[in-house]
DNA sequence: CCATGTCCATACGGTACCGTACGGAACAAC
DNA sequence: GTTGTTCCGTACGGTACCGTATGGACATGG
């Protein structure tokens, strides 16, 4: 029957897909490998090569999975009936928090796999448009609040080359950023000097 | 002569670590490979494996150049006439702005190589260090301007991380960043918020 | 001139991965 | 129960790298 075929293949090729996001998440690019992965999955490359083309493909499958997680979950993240100072301060809150939670294989490890192998075509093709929507969105953000069109732009920049940074710092150096309390004194300190309306 | 011998030795070796350094900065610490080098340096891995004991020992070597060059240079360029703020200013602008002379493969590429490679216990190690030194430079320019330790804390820590989100921003979408004196008035704009006084 | 130490080339075995070939199990359709 | 399709296991060749073993070129000092 066509939908149990249809069931079957689809849901082999997302147990796949799923396990390549999280090597990717945990090891960076090269971690995305058919044989490792087939031992995880305690099966064969016989079997992957039976639902992928080839390993670019299930690349492409990957990347293609995570933008879909990403935009969604900021879009979902979005409040719209509060004034834009409101929404642009929990926006940058909830995303410099977040690196905090589970700082190694957690949220952002996989943005930081990504980073690191922006010379992978595909990789560059991804990155590129997760980073101008994001960067849209702030952009957005700080002309609501009142900023001329370069000077929100500008600031959309510097919020995220931040946000970079930040996720960065507590990936590869988590002993430099401050815990507990003094953690989220520190996000507070970030976020009101980002979003600081002085012209 | 033991002067020859030891002269042609450290010459050699210091070629292995050069090209390895290059390598670093190009492809990553993946690049950081024997055979590649050996080939790029019109030898063979029986010339390496007589020089170094094995790729951990020129990783070794690698690093410790890096880390060298990179404190002299930012000793060097510290004018200790100018006040703090003039400093800080000049410190900041030219971190900002040296992510644009060969974004590619320039200044920084090593530094963005290590953050992906943090995992490599070596590399965490020099990369502790390095950012360890960099902050508490920032820090100190800070607290010379009138903020209290922790605030200061809060600044460099933040300074830093916009520093290093936006070479990442450079190396992997480098579209993103405006050009020529956009540019300029983008690291203008970036270095007043970041220096801005105000409780 | 030959003995010794320095430096390098070549050849080898080992590992980890990619992709292909091919055979076979499982199962549905008839 | 034969046939066809779906799905997977195994075996193979190819590539790129690591590290070792070994012999040899070359100079130098006795």
């Amino acid at each position: 029957m066509d939908m149990v075929k249809v069931k079957r293949e689809s849901l082999a090729r997302a147990d796949w897909v799923d396990a390549s996001l999280q090597a990717l998440s945990r090891g960076g690019l090269a971690a995305v490998a058919v044989e490792p992965l087939a031992k995880q999955l305690h099966t064969t490359k016989g079997s992957f090569y039976w639902h992928f083309a080839d390993r670019n493909d299930l690349l492409e499958a990957t990347l293609q999975l995570w933008e879909q997680r990403e935009t969604e979950l900021v879009i979902a993240s979005l409040d719209v009936t509060a004034d834009a100072a409101t929404r642009l301060r929990s926006l940058l809150r909830l995303a410099f928090m977040s690196v905090m939670v589970n700082p190694a294989h957690g949220r952002g490890s996989v943005e930081l796999a990504l980073q690191s192998s922006a010379s992978e075509p595909m990789v560059a093709a991804t990155l590129d448009r997760v980073t101008r929507r994001r960067v849209a969105q702030l952009t957005e953000l700080f002309t609501e609040l009142g900023l001329t069109r370069s000077q929100a732009r500008d600031r959309g920049l510097l919020a995220y080359t931040a946000f970079l940074g930040h996720l960065q710092l507590a990936h590869a150096t988590p002993e430099m950023l401050p815990r507990g309390r003094a953690f989220s004194a520190h996000v507070n300190q970030i976020v009101e000097t980002l979003v600081g309306l002085r012209p």
